[in-house]
DNA sequence: GTATTGTGTACTATATTCGTATATAATTTA
DNA sequence: TAAATTATATACGAATATAGTACACAATAC
């Protein structure tokens, strides 16, 4: 039928259950069932159920950074480019479901320290794409790089506060409002570039 | 600042919980937090969990027997009438999650009884309605009752088959194909009563 | 053939969950 | 206020579920 090796189809189906129950509700036993795979299997291609989500995660994150740098290279202006980021970022975080990403900073705490890892690699890719655009003017010169930076992190530890979460209806629509903020809060005017 | 009651908020809760993940993957601690209950207060109103959950799809069984018997003391046409009771019974089973009641029927194979026992008062409830409205004239009058009455048993033993669930794309589909296919293929063509 | 890859079962150790006991706090009622 | 009711927090043993491994065997590829 599927000519999909066993580890992808584990992959697929920890995916596919992560994102509808979150790690901590989903067995390593279930993913074989599901998957169709033995459990000799799984543990010869991954140490252990969180392994398995780590390695889910990073996939995730290396598809998205494909696609980040592909709309970074466009030439396009580059508020343009801003809106399409947003917009990626948002499509990014549906990718992971909110139970999925619960567990992560929640109940399997390690994985909380892995994604912060993710996240700050992120941040710095960010940050030369930041000074660049400062470079080419597209962000006001005035503003300090230092000041950016503390937005930048300031945002990513907001993502896992909880008394913030309240606030917005769900973390997707609080992603999009932070992250429009922050970009056109701090985007020089121009209508071409 | 809610003034209900302990029952109701574990009542509410677990709802809330089995529909999002299933009866399963809800633990009772779990309920206990998310509610803001002690486990001492969950052991006082609750045997266990499953009952918890009898107790829940009972409740939900009882809202749907009303609105069921409001809608039939209308004084509209019978194929209206019908109509109606589809919608309604598809609003129903909206009510109960897919994980809800894929726990029912799979995992926890107790509640799989409780679920039928139900299933079996409703269906002697429509057999009442279904006879009335022979002899009205809504439903023609050369099937036998019999049949009718094989049809209804037979859908609702379809309803848990995993062979038929894959042929639709959910199980809401297919109880409201089953459910139109039931009605109108056996209604009397009359435009108006 | 013979590697390679995968399966199925059984098994132990560990972790989780259940359900209860106990002592204490908060609230209601008389 | 005193007594009764209701809820909580913690701890606990018992039952259950899950993790991870060992082993013998089957399927497939080369």
């Amino acid at each position: 039928m599927t000519a999909k090796t066993k580890e992808i189809q584990i992959l697929e189906t920890g995916e596919l259950l992560f994102n509808k129950y979150g790690v901590r509700r989903v067995t390593v036993e279930e993913i074989c069932q599901t998957a169709g795979v033995s459990k000799m299997t799984f543990y010869k291609y991954f140490p252990n159920k969180v392994d398995l989500a780590k390695c889910i995660i990073q996939n995730l994150t290396d598809d998205a950074e494909q696609r980040f740098n592909k709309t970074m290279r466009l030439a396009i202006p580059f508020t343009e480019k801003v809106h399409l980021i947003i917009e990626q970022k948002i499509e990014d975080n549906e990718r992971i479901g909110e139970e999925f990403y619960g567990d992560l900073t929640g109940s399997v705490p390690e994985l909380l320290n892995f994604l912060q890892g993710i996240g700050r690699q992120a941040y710095k890719r960010m940050l030369d794409i930041f000074k660049e655009a400062q470079e080419k003017g597209d962000i006001r010169k005035e503003i300090p790089m230092e000041f950016i930076l503390y937005s930048l992190n300031s945002i990513l530890d907001k993502i896992n506060d909880p008394q913030l979460a309240g606030i917005f209806k769900d973390r997707k629509e609080m992603i999009k409002i932070m992250v429009e903020n922050f970009f056109f809060g701090i985007a020089e005017k121009h209508t071409d570039a």
